[in-house]
DNA sequence: TTTTCATATCGTAATATTGCGATTATATTT
DNA sequence: AAATATAATCGCAATATTACGATATGAAAA
């Protein structure tokens, strides 16, 4: 179906999927990755750096502002993007609660 | 065209990717967490546990399977999942890699 | 050997994602 | 006002993902 029964999952469970995908496609690596590196905020120099035309990175960006962990500024005819601390807080809190939740032990070796 | 372009990006920024992936759906999540909640390997329990059928259970653990963050023992006619122990730490490392790698200082406000 | 059980795989349908060219929107510059 | 520059959105095509019923598989149990 390419549906995702979200209803049947807790609130939790599909928050960590949507934070996931934030990190799932490496183009948004990237593009996370270039946010960070130049303390600066990236704007269209990111169109740049990947080697993806305009259109394609512009939907990317999209993607990561829906899920909240990049905001842009709109600094005409430029638009300046940056992590938003809060939700990158949430990203690291999450991922590090359930990557943390395994002590190593598997039974079936 | 669906089709991500992987030969323009790094072997790591491609790893992270197919990482997230692990997580980046609530029934895998679901999966994993339950795989760490009991000890013990699950197996078909999943398909109790999850309000999924059968094949579709099957097919999020082939590809949990696949990036290698999960491993079954067939043990017939059942096979016991769990945690594929050095797989999980390497996603503890590179998500809290990724993770902290930024300092929490943003430009645009 | 036939049944039975648990799981994998196949086939199919529906929706999502990835990518890009073309266009549009917005604000500055000329 | 017209031209320019940057980024968002539209429309489209191709592939991927999600989900499930049905079937196949493989080994134990009857």
């Amino acid at each position: 179906m390419g549906l995702t029964k979200t209803e049947i999952f807790t609130a939790q469970q599909n928050r960590i999927a949507d934070l996931a995908k934030a990190f799932a496609h490496p183009a948004r690596v990237a593009i996370l990755q270039l946010l960070i590196a130049r303390k600066a905020c990236v704007c269209g120099d990111l169109v740049d750096e990947l080697e993806l035309a305009q259109a394609t990175v512009s939907q990317h960006l999209k993607e990561l502002k829906r899920i909240g962990i990049i905001h842009g500024e709109i600094n005409p005819p430029r638009v300046c993007y940056c992590i938003n601390p809060p939700v990158w807080e949430e990203a690291r809190q999450a991922f590090g609660a359930i990557l943390g939740s395994f002590d190593g032990v598997s039974c079936c070796n």
